[in-house]
DNA sequence: AACGACAGGTTAAACGTTTAACCGTCCTGG
DNA sequence: CCAGGACGGTTAAACGTTTAACCTGTCGTT
């Protein structure tokens, strides 16, 4: 591994030189250019990026902290987060929280030795203390003092009772996720929102984000008294689907359902779910563009962030039957 | 930002006899001591990593490259690299090649500029040239010169054999994967030696890995012609799901189908899918447990090490019917 | 012809650590 | 009572960079 000095030596010229060129920071003759871009040719000179970032003290790394790399939503996250990250020349260190607060503060104090020049930030749950010594934008959270990118979540929530109501559905179920979830309180309000006064909740049960219903949602799903059942989740619409296979009522004959997340296999289920795909990618990108942004100026004003989703149909939700279950000719 | 030699000045003792306590490298008087840690938390201190890493030349940083991120194979993986390389006191550098052998040798040069202390591949297709500055464990792939750590691709194709075999499938469809990957080509060999002799092969199809089927296919389970297919993958064995409703087929009463990997999704397709799972967290604590001793003796014997997969038995293979289709009573 | 500007190069300091070498002091054993 | 550790602490060098300051020659202008 050959270091400035060896790359002088071989090319009878001075450290800083070698450095001036390697960095184009300093306009070299031709003649020593030659010599010195050879050499490093020649004997495979890679810059010492710990050296370099504890010279000028601008690390070229990021952190990102999520809290579970194993929940569907994540990995393309991840993904647009990396590769934009690497165009920017920066490296991404990931970290997972494993769904726990004190491995992510961990993790986050980690990352504060490493000296890395900016975090992308997942909460797991709530805020925590905020004074760490790097500019941190999060995803899909609001937190205090802190550049956010969101997806526009009460978009989501008016998009499904648009559509549930363009479907003709008039009796509803809700299988409602975790009220101190922000985003998921959000879509719920959106939801309710704009289907009042047109259908009717027929009842709502709050759920965790599992295919696994608890008891209450399986006993009402036996018998929904509603054609149309939206969900927090596609995993909670999977489970659905099964309740409601095991119930003997077809999907979407008899009822329909919609879920939320687009997750990859979510076209893959039987029939494929009707349900909101969030803007991965560009949430990622934005994530990393404006932390990007940041670094450059501390002092630029907060920046937040919200991307637009989309709904995308699919067979789990169709127009509500011209007659009510059970009286079908 | 406190360094080491504010906590001196605070503590009004040295920066070495900081650095001390800090590492436990000598004792000081319990005096001392007292003042230094009590400096350390008042300023709240936190190491340098560079600084360190450039000193002692020993980085505390791990590198790994994977081909896709995207892939629902890598997420558990990739959680168990980083949780087991966090627990070892590394830290995980992650970088995705988006399925692009070039992208892949600008990562693992990247790497090498970032002096990191070994590096976990999954290599996108075939091995390059190998003198990298660092150890590397390979997962999945075999890279001559390189610590590895797979699955037992063999044992897979066999239990599958086993179980066509054991259902009293005796005519079996092969949609396999692609030839060039030494992994599908070890199942498929073990899987046609294991039936051989009891049971016919029917057709066999390659296909690319993905649950759009080639024209060809499609035409053949419009009418099988066997009890049973047995797919490159779950995503190719999702496709064949697909392609058996369209057709009128039920599965598993009028075809079978069994799977590879156990992706987090083939419990949720209807019928749960039969198929043969890889202990991803295992093989990625593993491959940096490895990977560390590597890095502790570097002349240590190559170690590779092949870990035995399992078969998870689910609804889409059954017993073959006692009657040929179409005779039902 | 004198001068300044500039281009191309070098020297040396600095970033935050670790660690070898060194230096008192106090204790212990002969 | 003295030699010699052990103990607790300090000084300074080194890791591989970048960069300010400096030096030296060349060239274009007056």
């Amino acid at each position: 591994m050959a270091r400035l000095k060896d790359i002088a030596r071989a090319a009878g010229v001075s450290i800083a030189t070698v450095s001036n060129v390697v960095n184009g920071t300093k306009t070299a003759t031709p003649a020593v250019q030659r010599r010195v871009l050879s050499a490093i040719e020649r004997l495979g000179y890679l810059p010492d990026l710990h050296a370099r970032t504890l010279r000028t003290g601008a690390s070229r790394s990021l952190g990102l902290v999520i809290p579970d790399l194993t929940n569907p939503y994540f990995p393309a996250l991840v993904q647009a987060i990396e590769t934009t990250a690497r165009e920017l020349g920066f490296v991404l260190i990931v970290m997972d929280a494993g769904n726990d607060g004190e491995r992510e503060t961990e993790a986050l104090t980690l990352l504060a030795s490493y000296r890395v020049a900016g975090v992308v930030w997942v909460p797991v749950e709530h805020e925590r203390s905020l004074d760490w010594p790097y500019p941190i934008v999060t995803v899909d959270r609001m937190v205090p003092g802190c550049d956010t990118v969101v997806a526009d979540h009460v978009q989501g929530g008016t998009l499904i009772g648009r559509h549930a109501l363009a479907l003709g559905h008039r009796r509803i179920g809700l299988l409602s996720g975790p009220r101190a979830l922000p985003s998921a309180a959000d879509r719920r309000s959106a939801f309710l929102a704009t289907v009042a006064g047109h259908a009717e909740i027929a009842w709502e049960i709050p759920v965790p984000f599992s295919s696994d219903l608890p008891r209450a949602a399986l006993q009402r799903l036996a018998d929904p008294d509603c054609s149309l059942v939206v969900c927090a989740n596609d995993a909670v619409a999977v489970g659905v689907l099964r309740a409601a296979r095991d119930a003997g009522l077809r999907v979407p004959d008899d009822l329909s359902v919609i879920g939320f997340d687009d997750v990859p296999w979510a076209d893959f289920v039987e029939p494929g779910l009707t349900t909101v795909r969030q803007p991965l990618a560009a949430l990622g990108r934005n994530a990393v563009t404006t932390l990007h942004a940041r670094i450059a100026d501390p002092e630029r004003p907060l920046h937040r962030e919200t991307l637009p989703v989309t709904l995308v149909e699919r067979r789990s939700a169709a127009p509500v039957a011209p007659y009510p279950r059970g009286d079908r000719p």
